[in-house]
DNA sequence: TTTTGAGTTGTTCGA
DNA sequence: GTCGAACAACTCAAA
């Protein structure tokens, strides 16, 4: 029997229907479209089975699947590494296009390098397209041609490129009819890919209008829901990304500039990729850390007996989840307090987090150490102390967090302030210095 | 090529 | 309690 002639979607960072450029561009193209998914299994040994963010896209995929259902499609997941269900797709079809949406994190644009080859052999072509981000890495750059290093600068270029090229929306919902249309796949349960429920809740996806109106106001107060809550939709997809930033040009400037944040770190990950593993400034690695780990426990515990920084950890090691002044507090604690290389709480976040984003934890990280592009100045060293009076004044945040606040049972610091200060001043001092 | 202005989120000290 | 300056120069981006 003669395969039939399809064209694919792949489903990575893009888990929706909706304004979804690649699978647009697939149901623009005159064949019928197999939806896939893949659980690469490379990627999927390393986690725990408890593992949020796999129950989370599982949730995902499985709305995916039923409204594909009703249009008389399915979604086929598979389990595997790309190379094998690819392998396993075309001895099935007759496959002429793969299309999928472009990731910039180093590990998936060598995956897809090697899968755009492969397939290349076989003489199927492998379209990417731009999804994740209003501007790629390569559409916002210094006049010279080099990019940005500097947020400000790359932000004002962001937003004139913005006048001069409106948010185009690519409708993908109002084209299911292109669907293959085939008896619905089986989609594997959680368990069958070798995961167990967590038990924690996700962020739903309805946009807090009133927190973004008010987001220059509230969103430095970790105990008022101040922030929207976006991570982790931006970073599986289930949320548009231009959606979200048509949203923010009529509403407020400063939720936009986050925005453009998560664009920047994506663009330097994409340019800079060794700032995954090394210090953006070099000489930074000169640091002499003291990585005791007797302490990064501690702080990973939330009981370092500064009650700002043990009610994030706890927080998030309770959710999943950590208010954006917290995860600046517990960095700088971390790096400067402590003295523990950046990198160490950089992978605690990335176990943890269930928005985890590589480019915007290195580059939060990073900034945090003082090693990143665009970085807080060494000298300055977040006062935990201070910063709880500040974003915490009625200790509303800490006290649900640490319900022994206050008590004799609460840890005493494992450090003291000025100590720590004056220390991690000389340490950088020395290292800057070396360079 | 040179020059100039500016740079996410802070803390401490002294007046 | 409040305010400005110092922290430490350095690098970047753009004219």
């Amino acid at each position: 029997m003669e395969k039939q002639k399809i064209n694919i979607h792949w489903f990575r960072r893009d888990l929706r229907l909706t304004d979804n450029h690649a699978l647009h561009a697939a149901l623009s193209a005159g064949l019928p479209v197999l939806p896939i998914f893949i659980f690469d299994t490379t990627i999927l040994q390393h986690l725990p089975k408890k593992d949020a963010r796999v129950e989370f896209i599982h949730a995902s995929l499985t709305s995916i699947h039923e409204k594909l259902i009703s249009v008389g499609s399915s979604l086929r997941v598979y389990n595997g590494t790309p190379e094998e269900v690819f392998e396993k797709i075309t001895s099935e079809y007759d496959v002429q296009t793969l299309y999928a949406n472009r990731d910039y994190e180093p590990n998936a644009r060598e995956r897809d390098k090697r899968i755009y080859d492969t397939l290349k052999e076989k003489g199927i072509q492998f379209i990417g397209k731009k999804d994740q981000v209003v501007f790629e890495p390569s559409e916002v750059l210094k006049d010279d041609g080099l990019p940005y290093t500097v947020y400000t600068p790359y932000s004002r270029k962001w937003k004139a490129r913005l006048s001069a090229h409106p948010i185009i929306c690519y409708p993908s919902e109002e084209l299911s009819a292109n669907f293959l249309q085939t008896a619905p796949f089986d989609l594997p349960s959680l368990e069958q890919i070798g995961f167990e429920k967590s038990g924690i809740p996700f962020p739903t996806i309805e946009l807090n209008t009133e927190a973004i109106q008010n987001y220059h106001l509230n969103r430095d107060f970790p105990a008022i829901p101040g922030t929207t809550r976006m991570s982790l939709h931006l970073r599986f997809g289930t949320v548009s990304t231009r959606a979200l930033t048509l949203y923010a040009l009529t509403s407020n400037e400063k939720w936009l500039n986050e925005l453009i944040w998560r664009e920047f770190y994506q663009m330097i990950i994409y340019h800079f990729p060794n700032t995954v593993s090394n210090a953006f400034k070099p000489a930074y690695d000169f640091i002499e850390w003291n990585n005791n780990e007797e302490e990064f426990k501690l702080w990973c515990e939330g009981k370092t007996g500064y009650p700002l920084v043990d009610a994030g950890m706890r927080e998030l090691n309770a959710t999943g989840f950590m208010h954006n002044r917290v995860r600046m507090v517990v960095a700088s604690f971390l790096t400067k307090h402590l003295l523990i290389d950046w990198r160490w709480g950089e992978r605690y976040f990335a176990e943890k987090l269930l928005d985890f984003d590589l480019a915007s934890n290195i580059g939060g990280w990073q900034w945090a150490a003082g090693s990143g592009c665009d970085a807080a100045p060494y000298f300055r060293i977040f006062n935990p102390t201070s910063q709880m009076e500040k974003f915490d004044k009625q200790n509303e945040y800490i006290k649900k967090w640490i319900p022994e606040f206050n008590t004799s049972s609460y840890a005493l610091p494992i450090v003291e302030h000025t100590f720590a200060r004056n220390r991690c001043l000389e340490k950088y001092k020395a290292a800057l210095l070396k360079k």
